[in-house]
DNA sequence: GATCTCTGTGCAAACCTTTGCAGTGAAGTA
DNA sequence: TACTTCACTGCAAAGGTTTGCACAGAGATC
């Protein structure tokens, strides 16, 4: 029933090799025929297959993208950005979740690794050790996690604690909390070591709670120890748990930011809408998809073929992968959600304790998010 | 480089059909044959390639999902739903996202067809007939569109708009507004009929606004016109809509409930979380993902497959499609948008315009929606 | 008129599996 | 003993495509 090269060729008098060139090497086959093969292609509505072709030439011009959790706002924008620079490539980018599981990812990487060019791996749960041992079966480009001797990309969450704690403690903060991120995230040990330094370096004061689920369920569960632990100000693994914990803490009746001040991070844009609008940490989350498709696809170029028709070319280069490492930036967003402590106005005053007036709010618009640099290659 | 079934053939000295055998129909090899050829093909790392098994099965043991656009957030549960129940009938799922854009759909359909057993066409945008047509190519299951001699997923969002527009009429509103969604949009269109209906039996006047993209900002671009349009109630197209048009309304300075009522659809997590919280007709997604992959497969295993293996039995049996219309139900969930309007207490007054107290709370948790019945088959 | 170049096409192998059929030898039956 | 049955394994074709190589014929060159 599925109609096939075959059938073309049937159908227009020509061998299957010459229907074949017809759609892959045009410039081998005489106009005439092309046309002839062309029309009769068209009507008998011939679509190439993809998977047969993929067996021979090796490639198969997708791309697996593996999401932790589809459902968590900030994977959708560079779900979008990967799969619109893929486009451009003619590459079709195949999403799966795996729910926030490091079991289910392993399988996933297996089953997509003959049916993809290469995969994304963003914000894995699984070790590294595992991770290096699936990229000897399928190229592979990490996104939120440093790995040495894989090509990642990264958002510089540390640069974005950084400001956001600098930003509370010129508040007058001095009793900052920071809600964990799950376990074996890179990135919320990234927050918290950066975090960490921040706070002593501005004579705050660091309680870390968590691990949470990056879930507003898993911000919402913290509101209570929140109030419990005394803090004025809170950082927040992502908006997510921010935008919970500000559930949570309006349910206790603990006004934001009037007794406790929080900033998130993501800048997903649900943190616009809620009351009060929050102070995030931006990350670059289009910018990161569409990197690491480049990054993939770069690397795609580069290697040698698994079809037969692997070039003598590449074999001479040799496996020379390109191990690039790119850092995207962040920037801290100041809205509602964020305002004077107990502190403000003593000593580093500065432009941030002025008076008890409206805070700064984010300019609505416009592009916030500088380009990334490459910081290893 | 990648080791194929045959390198596991050579390392322990046995055909490669005996291996083939040894993971396909285990039964038919003997034990010992059977330790040692898993004992090599661990050793190696050998993975069934599923790209040639899929060549000569006809079963790629994957399916397509084709949505609008991931970024919505209605979509992620049913996304999910779906994720699972295939992954417990051993399937993959891969998700495609189209950004509302009709041509991309099709595209998609196409470079999925030879590459899954079937795709799932989640709120589609194109015409019924090209639905048709490509149902031709693949086979397809439509969620949250009707079209007949095709296996549908509904949500009964007729019962829904009758449920919100008896609602607002019961607190005393005579002059509502439906904010319509998307061109091409099946819900909207009989979101609009439904409520046209239920605003005539309830003596009420339905203004129609749009159509409209189903976002955020597409409901915020319409707060102006909602309050030009004097109505004191809304209907929105979605519950992103309605959050937007909330966002809109605030910024102009119309109180929500207290001037303008507003409803959305969906249920999405998010709209239990704005101020006011959001009174919205509950769909019930994941089951209609669930149900959408059941029965896909359904008519998976009915159909003969495609490679030479096809059986005579299913030849036979004929191509016999099922073509089953599943309607699933919604429900009304009334929060905090929705309030007594200029009419209330006269007539029909019921339970509903007690005072100006609070409004009825929705219980905070348990299951809403009710399972589907078959409505034809 | 012989040789060369070039364009267009056909041939057949290869990619990695699955599976119907046939063959082997051992155990069971008459 | 001769026959059947059975469990296991090998053989080879098939699935739809790509591509190196060979070849035919046309035109150009000397």
């Amino acid at each position: 029933m599925p109609v096939t090269i075959r059938d073309v060729a049937r159908a227009s008098g020509v061998h299957i090799s010459t229907v074949s060139r017809t759609f892959s090497a045009p410039h081998l086959v005489n106009p005439e025929t092309r046309v002839r093969v062309l029309a009769c292609a068209e009507d008998l509505g011939y679509r190439p297959n993809r998977a047969a072709r993929a067996l021979i030439t090796g490639r198969t011009h997708n791309i697996g993208l593996i999401i932790a959790d589809i459902a968590n706002p900030f994977f959708p924008p560079l779900i979008k950005a990967a799969e619109s620079q893929a486009r451009h490539r003619d590459y079709h980018v195949f999403v799966a979740d795996t729910n926030e599981d490091a079991a289910a990812e392993e399988e996933l990487v297996h089953a997509l690794a003959k049916q993809v060019d290469g995969v994304l791996l963003c914000s894995p749960r699984m070790s590294n050790s595992l991770i290096e041992q699936l990229s000897r079966e399928v190229p592979l480009v990490v996104v939120n996690r440093q790995l040495a001797g894989l090509p990642c990309v990264l958002m510089d969450v540390g640069q974005g604690a950084r400001s956001a704690i600098e930003h509370l403690a010129g508040l007058g903060h001095r009793e900052i909390a920071l809600l964990g991120g799950p376990r074996g995230s890179w990135t919320s040990r990234e927050l918290r070591r950066a975090a960490g330094v921040a706070a002593r370096a501005a004579g705050a004061d660091l309680t870390v709670l968590g691990p949470n689920p990056p879930t507003e369920h898993g911000g919402l569960a913290q509101a209570e120890q929140v109030r419990r632990a005394g803090v004025t100000a809170v950082l927040a693994y992502n908006d997510l748990m921010a935008i919970g914990l500000l559930e949570g803490l309006d349910a206790l009746g603990v006004a934001v930011p009037g007794e406790v001040s929080v900033v998130g991070v993501d800048d997903i844009s649900l943190s616009r809408l809620t009351r009060p609008k929050l102070t995030t940490v931006a990350t670059p989350t289009a910018a990161a998809g569409r990197t690491a498709v480049d990054m993939l696809l770069q690397q795609d170029t580069d290697l040698p073929r698994t079809g037969r028709a692997s070039g003598a070319a590449a074999v001479a280069v040799g496996v020379r992968r390109t191990t690039a490492q790119v850092m995207l930036q962040t920037e801290l967003v100041i809205r509602d959600s964020t305002g004077p402590g107990p502190y403000a106005g003593r000593e580093r005053s500065g432009a941030t304790a002025a008076g008890p007036g409206p805070h700064r709010r984010a300019d609505p618009g416009g592009p916030r998010v500088a380009a990334g640099d490459v910081v290893a290659s």
